[in-house]
DNA sequence: CTTGGCACTCATTCATCCAGAGTGCCAGTT
DNA sequence: AACTGGCACTCTGGATGAATGAGTGCCAAG
């Protein structure tokens, strides 16, 4: 409050201005230069003063005397929370990702081709995490008797997986038993998120027979396992050639990004940090991890319906298009969450 | 022939001497340089004479007039070809190799550490293809009517996978039927690798009545499909960092190698061109994909006793030091076999 | 076949210089 | 009080050029 009093519109809508003009040269902008790309309607030397005090304040940088200015980690995140707009799609780059993504044949598939889609528009580093399952609720279970004391479990997830487990009964099923059991897993748990799940059915076995108790336990045992399992969580990327695109801060600043792209646990956890609703942007020292201090993550979640499943997003120089990128990170993640929700 | 006549021993010293300096400094030997490193007990002189020979021969390769020779990459081949002997590990390294790949839980942690491990020993980029299942045997089929024209097939194999396929039949299938062809298919393809069991099965549609033919064809063709879905081959890469430790050729080479590394398709394609039997080393524009025409692949098959069921290996810049890499390469490709062996 | 000598070539390095961009400050204008 | 034009100053980046030195090819002699 105290501090922005100082800064008055055009303050702003220079620092406006030097931001999209380093992105697009990076290059330090000098005053001149900016009156002559803008019409800001006032000399350069006015500029310089403005200039001079977003300086006093944090949002710019000099590289050295006489150079031109370069915004700080502060002016990225001023620019972004209050100078600009995402930038939305354009139709044609809409119907672009859409014929892309519908194409994809499996979850697998939607994956592979979201985090390439994602890399090429925003040619940058993508990051997908795959759909946590933990959100997810159970369509059907299905049990099938193989041999007496030999029952497969079917799993059948509402994002279209389906996992199964062999169980070793320690005592002979009889077919109704199995046919009570099977329509109690499905009436209890069925639509049920994953985590829910164990709660609902604990007290399952004490409504059969003592002789069956020991099969419903194994039975149920398996099934937890089965669901803690899928909530494994993976997260693939895409386009790391595209850190080459910056041949300046070269090879200080590849190298520990590379890095941390490769640590599975970084980049859940970066993910993770993302909110439930609504886009984040990491600028620089604000990422945890000091191998992305001098990188831009800008993330979001997706998913089927307004549940949000799983997120992704893009990694990149400080000095990024951030209305693009913004626009086209939500873009793929309102896409991605469509063919979600329809398959 | 005809060319090796004119290379005599004292040539094929210079040209590994040339090898290791140039691996060493990463910078072009001259003939002074060499003769004081390696006692070859003749005079820069006659080293130039030689090194002109090898010149002409194809062997090295001046960048400019008055500069030091570079290996090229037929001069590579000679080295490793002749000049050089793997490089085994000490004893202390095949300990750490040991302590580190026995804690892995299980096979995608084995996977996992082994990536990593040859990414440091290295220091390059590490390659790993996940034990294709291509090797695997049909452990058991089992075959369920769920409605007379509906059935549910299991496959199970012997590393202890399970898979499941619902079958639409276009007749109706009778329990008999069902139970013959449920013991036909255990008998002819129990025990079988995956590759072998279309051949083995192809002609059972025959032996049945005419109008049974078709539920069976649907039958054979859903198991098949299976099959071949079991087989993906997968490959984990780690240690791209490593590739920014060449700041020489950057970032002209560097982008296309991160491309091909993000394509599976191509690392599946590198691995598989390894024999089975044997390392193999792929030196610049030796390797098909144009994106890695600068570097150097080293490759072994690995796996549980004599069976080769995957592959891995390092990629790196021409100029690395290819006798302790084939070492180091050798040593974890024999210990994860132990590993997969025991386990 | 080997060697020492020698003239020659070039990349690299360093210092110097110049041009240009950019700044901060100040006094004058609106 | 805010803006502007002018001015002196700073500093980077690129160009120029000379010195350096590593390295070569060739030749005549051992």
């Amino acid at each position: 409050m105290l501090e922005e009093r100082k800064l008055d519109d055009r303050k702003l809508a220079v620092l406006r201005a030097i931001v999209q003009d380093y992105v697009g040269t990076e290059e330090p902008v000098g005053s001149k230069a900016l009156v002559e790309r803008h019409n800001l309607g006032v000399s350069p030397a006015t500029v310089r003063n403005d200039m001079a005090t977003l300086e006093d304040e944090g949002y710019i940088h000099q590289p050295h005397t006489s150079a031109g200015r370069v915004p700080t980690d502060k002016g990225y995140r001023l620019f972004v929370d209050r100078l600009t707009e995402v930038k939305p799609m354009s139709g044609a780059e809409r119907r672009a990702i859409g014929s892309f993504l519908d194409h994809a044949v499996d979850l697998d598939d939607v994956v592979a081709r979201t985090v390439r889609l994602l890399a090429q528009l925003t040619r940058q580093v993508a990051v997908v995490q795959y759909p946590s399952l933990s959100r997810s609720t159970v369509r059907h279970v299905e049990l099938v008797a193989l041999t007496p004391t030999r029952l497969m479990l079917v799993l059948i997830t509402d994002t279209g997986r389906v996992e199964q487990r062999l169980i070793d009964c320690p005592t002979a099923v009889g077919e109704t038993v199995l046919a009570d059991l099977r329509s109690r897993l499905n009436t209890r748990a069925g639509g049920q998120r994953f985590v829910e799940v164990p709660t609902l059915l604990q007290d399952l076995p004490e409504s059969f027979e003592r002789e069956d108790r020991g099969a419903v336990t194994a039975v149920l045992s398996t099934l937890f396992e089965a669901l803690a399992e899928q909530t494994e969580e993976r997260v693939v990327i895409g386009g790391s050639a595209n850190l080459t695109r910056f041949p300046h801060d070269f090879p200080l600043t590849i190298a520990p990004v590379l890095e941390a792209l490769e640590e599975q646990v970084v980049l859940l956890k970066l993910l993770g940090e993302t909110g439930d609703a609504g886009m984040m942007v990491r600028i620089g020292h604000e990422n945890a991890y000091e191998g992305l201090n001098s990188t831009s993550v800008v993330s979001v979640g997706y998913g089927s319906g307004d549940e949000t499943v799983a997120k992704l997003g893009v990694v990149g120089p400080t000095r990024m298009d951030y209305p693009g990128t913004m626009g086209a990170v939500r873009a793929v993640a309102r896409y991605v969450g469509q063919i979600l929700a329809a398959s």
